[in-house]
DNA sequence: AAGATAGTCGTTTTT
DNA sequence: CGACTATCTT
């Protein structure tokens, strides 16, 4: 065989993926069995023994971290950027694509991206103009509708109701949703991927010419691809491309949002000739782990089959806790966690799974009484907070006056007098003539058409955003975004919002404009503006501060797949949590639940605990759950039950039973004495101002009191929020 | 137009 | 229970 750098360091099937000739190949690739740098060393296989060019080869991910990785990767190995190659999501390059065939995608240039945010405010808005009750019609129920139809590739008139009423009142919703997006110039994230399918339907030259150009595609996360996503390759790989499909089948946990996992084995039956390689051994976790893993996922039915081994260790076994309750759980995991630091670990290698955010509370909670650091995944990205939105949907105006979602949002944002019988004249005006609420509410000043103080009002508006326009003829990107949060009063709108919140809002508006300051453009075509924009809707923003800081991490078992740890723990893996309630009754549901324990028990690398708890407060009330199927999955003889130890393990302080003398006290100074909780934390005897010591922190000041937290400036560590409940020492 | 209050609902999440 | 919303009140 070749003697390529390339290759070494692969194992054997490894090397098979990576130097296979051209064609079609299906790598089904288990966890932990160097997936990604498989897919990477094809493309550096391609480009440096092939002498393929770059220009030829695209390269799919479904996120954009994974995108940014695969890029940096690839990066890495040829020690030089890969120009020219197409790396990203499915969506961004659909929108690339409708961005460079926007007259042939029947799009306005500079047509805008609606999230789905937008995209409800829309719908609820589309109930409206039909009459539709919202008790009996939900814009969420409908969003979601448009969604999956848009996700199957179906417009409206493809929809099949059979006469069924609740149908197709669903579906005139649905169509008047997408006149209303194109009257607009709006775009939501189903309709990028079923444009840019119809982009090649619709155009054979072009789709002729993508051909051509990408004789090479490779997807990642193959088991994801939901049923445009497919067709839209399908159509673009024609029968000459050679297409690498990387994906695990036990690794499908999107299901419940269109996800096909029957792609993978439909890939093998449409597209011609195709090589199948398995990836079946692990580096990544010890065998106990491993065998663990595959335990329990053999109990799912038609599996593509693939059995992960490993050369490594047995390690440690599989430790299992019953916590009495879900407070003595996250207990236990803290406990673990310390023992972990005080030998010398990182905390970042310690990871705290669970099945649902609405665990993380209690968790957290533990963790802030011991003072142990951690950072949560997930939860409110940056360009979804509300004065970012505003400030965003001020900009979205400058460029696109037509924008109805971001004009609604902003049009009495600050407060300027412009109320809902205003707004809501605007907009049936708008609906009677067919034009947007810009157009409308022009209309309606120049006609007089509006009281007097309203007109006047909305006139102002009006001027606000045209001024800003022409106000950002030449600013560079940073000035626009300085100038709209201050001309359009935003940041003075926030400063005089009371409590923490107006500053967190203010330094998050300022953080716009520092994140335009350091945007980079890369298209010479579109304004800089425009494509900032673009890139705030496609992508989030996931970096978070505190990056740097060694934490804990804590996500859901969703988000934490593609990631290990060294030590993990699971979280709550009890009937009715894990497998959720919700899933019980579909047998394909319940083998989704199974793959999201595979894929959480594949994280760990060295030791894995998994937790759950016997009593557990959920809406309030206590429930008893038994432990996890997945759990008696598992053989006996890979597990080690954890006795409890001496521990404090009678219920007292933790609320139920009776007598529980602090709790009575506590809601009693809480309640009724008004002002008391402004300067001092309850029944703590803690005041404002007050010198304390902590255990890890040291010395500090009180700074706040909110809900159960307190603030405390420390001498030496700065800043911190704690928990009520955390051990203080007055000083 | 802010603030209070009653009512609802309660997986997982990227784009 | 508690976060979030919709609606009502001043």
């Amino acid at each position: 065989m070749n003697n390529s750098p390339i290759l070494q360091d692969l194992n054997p099937a490894q090397a098979e993926a990576v130097s296979a000739p051209a064609g079609n190949q299906l790598i089904l690739a288990g966890a932990g069995s160097g997936k990604t740098r498989v897919l990477v060393h094809r493309i550096a296989w391609l480009i440096q023994q092939q002498r393929i060019s770059p220009y030829a080869i695209m390269a799919v991910t479904f996120t954009n971290k994974a995108a940014r990785e695969m890029r940096g990767r690839i990066e890495e190995l040829l020690g030089l950027n890969p120009r020219g190659m197409w790396v990203g999501t499915f969506h961004g390059l659909a929108h690339r694509l409708l961005k460079a065939h926007w007259q042939d995608a029947k799009l306005p240039q500079n047509f805008q991206i609606l999230d789905s945010d937008d995209q409800l405010r829309l719908v609820k808005r589309i109930n409206l103009a039909l009459q539709l009750d919202e008790e009996r019609w939900p814009a969420k129920q409908s969003q979601w509708f448009i969604n999956h139809q848009k996700d199957e590739g179906l417009r409206p008139d493809y929809i099949q109701s059979h006469g069924d009423p609740h149908q197709e009142t669903l579906v005139r919703v649905y169509r008047a949703y997408e006149e209303a997006c194109q009257r607009g110039g709006m775009v939501d994230f189903g309709e990028l991927l079923l444009r840019a399918h119809e982009l090649w339907l619709n155009n054979p030259l072009l789709l002729a010419h993508y051909q051509e150009r990408f004789p090479f595609i490779l997807v990642d996360e193959f088991q994801d691809t939901n049923t445009i996503q497919y067709a839209w390759l399908r159509v673009l790989a024609g029968d000459k491309c050679s297409i690498s499909a990387v994906g695990d089948d036990d690794q499908s946990i999107y299901g419940w949002r269109g996800a096909k996992i029957e792609n993978i084995q439909r890939f093998t039956l449409d597209f011609k000739d195709v090589q199948t390689v398995k990836l079946e051994q692990n580096y990544r976790s010890t065998a106990n782990i491993l065998n663990a893993a595959n335990a329990v996922i053999e109990n799912n039915s038609g599996r593509l089959g693939k059995t992960l081994h490993t050369d490594g260790d047995d390690g440690d076994k599989v430790s299992l806790y019953a916590g009495f309750n879900e407070q003595d759980e996250a207990r236990f995991i803290v406990e673990r966690i310390e023992e972990w630091q005080r030998k010398g670990k990182f905390l970042g290698d310690c990871a705290i799974l669970y099945r649902s955010n609405a665990q993380s509370r209690i968790l957290e909670e533990a963790l802030l009484r011991e003072a142990v650091p951690y950072r949560i995944y997930g939860g409110q990205r940056f360009y979804e907070r509300l004065e970012i939105r505003n400030a965003l949907a001020y900009l979205r105006l400058t460029l696109n006056r037509d924008d109805d979602a971001a004009f609604e949002r902003v049009i009495n944002t600050p407060t300027r007098g412009i109320g809902g019988k205003t707004v809501d004249g605007i907009r049936l005006f708008a609906r009677e003539q067919g034009c947007s609420m810009w157009q409308a509410a022009q209309a309606m000043v120049e006609n007089k058409g509006l009281t007097p103080r309203a007109g006047s009002a909305v006139d102002s508006f009006l001027q606000l955003v045209n001024g800003l326009d022409e106000q950002s003829e030449d600013l560079s990107l940073e000035r626009i975004a300085d100038m709209a949060i201050k001309a359009t009063g935003l940041i003075e709108f926030h400063e005089k919002e009371k409590g923490e919140k107006g500053q967190a809002r203010v330094e998050n508006l300022q953080e716009l404009v520092n994140a335009c300051r350091t945007f980079v453009t890369a298209d010479e075509e579109i304004s800089p503006l425009q494509e900032f924009l673009d890139g705030a809707a496609l992508d989030a923003g996931e970096s978070q501060a505190d990056e740097f800081e060694d934490a804990v991490q804590l996500m859901t078992l969703h988000s934490a797949k593609g990631l290990e740890f060294p030590v993990v723990f699971m979280a709550g893996v009890e009937e009715g949590l894990f497998p959720h309630r919700m899933s019980a009754e579909e047998p394909g549901r319940m083998e989704e639940e199974r793959r999201l324990c595979y894929v959480g028990i594949t994280r760990a690398m060295q030791k894995l605990y998994i937790c759950y708890a016997e009593s557990r407060r959920m809406y309030g009330s206590e429930t008893f759950n038994k432990v996890s199927r997945f759990v008696k999955e598992i053989p006996d003889k890979l597990i080690e039950e954890v006795r409890i130890k001496s521990t404090i393990s009678r219920p007292v302080s933790y609320g139920g039973g009776y007598g529980n003398a602090a709790q009575s006290r506590t809601r009693l100074g809480g309640g009724k004495v008004a002002g008391r909780l402004s300067d001092d934390g309850g029944d703590t005897g803690l005041r404002l101002g007050q010198r304390v010591r902590h255990k890890k922190f040291g010395e500090g000041t009180i700074l706040h009191f909110e809900g159960n937290k307190i603030q405390i400036n420390f001498e030496e560590v700065g800043t911190k929020w704690l928990i009520s409940g955390v051990k203080l020492d007055p000083v």
